[in-house]
DNA sequence: GCGGCGCTGCGACGCGCCGCACAGGCGCGG
DNA sequence: CCGCGCCTGTGCGGCGCGTCGCAGCGCCGC
């Protein structure tokens, strides 16, 4: 209990809440351990509560009629899941699977409804989360518009590593694997596509696979395959 | 003055927003007429106000540095722009023109946000808004991932007839012209490859282009064509 | 040890869309 | 009246990427 408070007080969305809001957030909150691997929900099913990732990742994706799927975020520690269909009430806009052994806090939804309505700086803070969401979206958009696989892929990498890589040298080493498929999935591209691309940039020496881990080799260069076509 | 606080009242947005808030919206807010086919704020430029169209049109568009062209959103009458900047203090994050004549309401960030911050109702609904756009823009990158072209021009069309066009027997006439080029930088394709598009939807009779405006015979074959490839 | 599975790396082929070029229609202003 | 801009329609070459097929690899469980 003391221990949910901690955890919630230290997670960007609840930065500047009150102390009531924390206090409540505490005692409505529990603790999930969900099956490695496993669905959180499915696109379409009501809308719930909210989830915050305690340790795991989270990965949201889309499919359509014909099952081809696209994954459209990856979440880690400290980001929040479930957060449309929690606030505007209608049905989960996209499905939602932990990768791995994952840790949840969950928060029901008509309690946390209750308690962002009386917290102004809680309010502002989840506007300022999907104002984020959708600044991150309509980029996506804009790449997928704009610019070949080569340059998307270079793109994703750079992204990616932000997140799950170790700065050495001059590049930057991933700490977690990410299969082709994986990276495909991200792109809305083929296996076999993503697989030429990274044989281009690693043939350039701009990249390196090492033991299943991607090795970015020279940021710069990286950076201006990104801006080609 | 009671012009405005009765416009302000009829937008979505401000609908269950408190009086003293109607009030205060009213007192800050003034009323512009921009020149036509012109800017409001351009990608990049710091925060600031917020829009609510009153009459016209306006796109909402962002540029790559090769210059390419998207056409995000097409607000009408009642819809809100400028909402990111002005809720999150970041840039610009695309570029918005009056399209015709256009008539609009402004409010300054500062006062706004002070508002916003006093009225859990407004804030409400401003994070429905925010959800809504959120849900379209992933409707938009899911199209964008797995649909072809044909695809997704008979899918914008059946958005566009909701709301510039009139029923009419079995199908639906549009009220405004839109040009190929126009279709072509909402899709983020070439004006060439919607014409194609165009001219097969024609010649299955599912739409026609009488004096430049595009009459949808068919719906329902309409329908289906979008769900194929 | 052996088979299954997921991963990577190819090559062949087809298709959809881009890029470019050009032609013709229509409205508007000089 | 003629030029100019914006629109539609069309042909052609190129290529990026999807699709299919296959082979080799490491890992795991039986």
């Amino acid at each position: 209990m003391g221990d949910r408070r901690a955890i919630i007080e230290s997670c960007y969305l609840f930065s500047s809440a009150a102390d009531i809001s924390l206090e409540m957030l505490a005692a409505c909150s529990s603790v999930h351990s969900p099956p490695a691997d496993g669905p959180l929900f499915r696109e379409g099913d009501p809308s719930g509560g909210l989830w915050i990732i305690l340790s795991g990742l989270v990965r949201i994706w889309r499919t359509d009629p014909q099952g081809r799927e696209l994954t459209m975020w990856l979440l880690e520690p400290g980001e929040v899941v479930g957060e449309i269909a929690l606030l505007d009430g209608g049905e989960r806009s996209a499905s939602a699977d932990t990768m791995g052994a994952t840790r949840l806090l969950h928060f029901p939804r008509d309690r946390f409804r209750g308690i962002l309505r009386q917290d102004p700086d809680l309010a502002e803070h989840v506007i300022m989360l999907l104002c984020e969401r959708l600044r991150r979206n309509t980029e996506d958009l804009h790449r997928a518009a704009f610019y070949d696989l080569g340059a998307r892929l270079a793109m994703k990498l750079s992204d990616l590593a932000i997140s799950h890589s170790d700065q050495r040298n001059n590049g930057f080493v991933f700490t977690r694997k990410f299969s082709q498929t994986e990276l495909a999935l991200m792109l809305g591209a083929t296996r076999e596509a993503v697989n030429r691309n990274m044989s281009k940039l690693t043939a350039a020496g701009i990249v390196s696979v090492v033991d299943g881990y991607i090795h970015i080799l020279d940021n710069e260069r990286l950076k201006r395959a990104s801006r080609a076509s």
